[in-house]
DNA sequence: TGACTGACAGATATTGATTTTTGTCATCCC
DNA sequence: GGGATGACAAAAATCAATATCTGTCAGTCA
């Protein structure tokens, strides 16, 4: 009415915080953007002067999200453990982030795997993050002599990659399965003894035949 | 019309046969169980002589179908190779004859898929099957001495669980992305050295902490 | 002047009436 | 009698009419 924005300017900003409430109120399929406009008390069309389109404010929501996930997980980069314990401690806690996400956040999740399915951008920078944090950890254990790789990027992904089934949300319906917890252990000691070996690879070391 | 069974008796495996055909036709979200009775000249009754529902027909097809891939692997675990160029050999089978059916079969395939997502048992027994395959050549490698680990069966399955990203339809959409045969090379190499290493653990050399 | 509005067209989602499908079973035929 | 049939009830899918939503833009107001 007297001032279309109840507290202050209208930023992009304000509009994630208020598209963030509103979605975790109505979930993502009932959430319009006429919705979030009126949380803000603003209309609709405001919402497009930041926001090219819905996709786009929903893409803004999801990286923000994303980074609430990537964001802890930088302690326990910079953490004091020796590199094979910390990043131990950096597997548990992302798959400890995801599956509390999963399922205290269960509606906002499957935008999340919604993302993913359709490879969007927001999540290749995502994935790009934690695998540049493995990276980090990995370059450390290089440096003290507790792992032998030839790259720190490419062992880094390999490990992201290897532990899909315990944190990429595609299979969170197994995350409830009673082995779940003993598959990683197992895939765990895999990877610990890869890494850690005296001349494990990274990369080319196959026969490298054609598949198909 | 005079030979309802137009060609002898009405066993559960010509309808199935007849299902498969019917499936493969109209794709699975337009087959009925009446269609595939009319495929056969007999009434829609009469499948339910042989299966309870439609949904133990559909797990029937499905699980012959995955049949299809486990049973040509059983060549490969047989083979002369070392048991590491076996085990190199049997995972590019496997990742071939996933990607072909991809293709060729796009709608079984996301029938498929969505078995999976509801973990039942059919998927649970083909995993099964598939493990017991990785086993047996895990295990003829540590006789010869070329693998190290604790326990056969728990390494396959941690081979199995940290290469789904490349079997697993799940991540089907990934399977074109440019990186994924170089993300494969990655993975292989880890998990090799890790098979490989003198005394590379299989279980239970962890930290083993608690999540969450 | 420039952030904001609100009416509008086209795209998308919802609804509920109608049709199809599943699964059962009394009956029929060889 | 053993196996097949087809009418039937309940459940599920379909479809078209209706309502809602997205994205635009000419116009308003400070």
């Amino acid at each position: 009415m007297s001032d279309a924005a109840s507290d202050g300017v209208l930023t992009p900003e304000r509009i994630l915080e208020a598209a963030e409430d509103v979605l975790r109120r109505f979930g993502p399929s009932k959430t319009t953007v006429v919705d979030v406009a009126r949380a803000l008390g603003v209309s609709h069309g405001s919402v497009y002067r930041h926001f090219p389109s819905k996709a786009a404010l929903r893409d803004a929501v999801t990286e923000r999200w994303l980074r609430r996930i990537s964001d802890p997980l930088e302690v326990v980069v910079r953490g004091k453990q020796a590199p094979p314990e910390r990043l131990r401690a950096w597997l548990d806690a992302l798959m400890a982030a995801k599956r509390r996400r999963c399922l205290d956040e269960a509606e906002l999740f499957a935008t999340y795997v919604g993302l993913t399915a359709d490879a969007r951008d927001v999540v290749k920078a995502h994935v790009d993050t934690l695998v540049d944090q493995i990276a980090r950890i990995i370059a450390d254990g290089m440096k003290s002599g507790a792992f032998s790789v030839k790259d720190a990027r490419v062992a880094a992904r390999s490990v992201f990659d290897a532990t899909a089934r315990f944190h990429n949300p595609a299979h969170a319906g197994e995350w409830s399965d009673p082995g779940i917890d003993a598959a990683f252990e197992g895939v765990w000691s895999l990877l610990r003894a890869a890494l850690t070996a005296p001349s494990s690879g990274s990369q080319t070391s196959g026969t490298r035949g054609r598949k198909g």
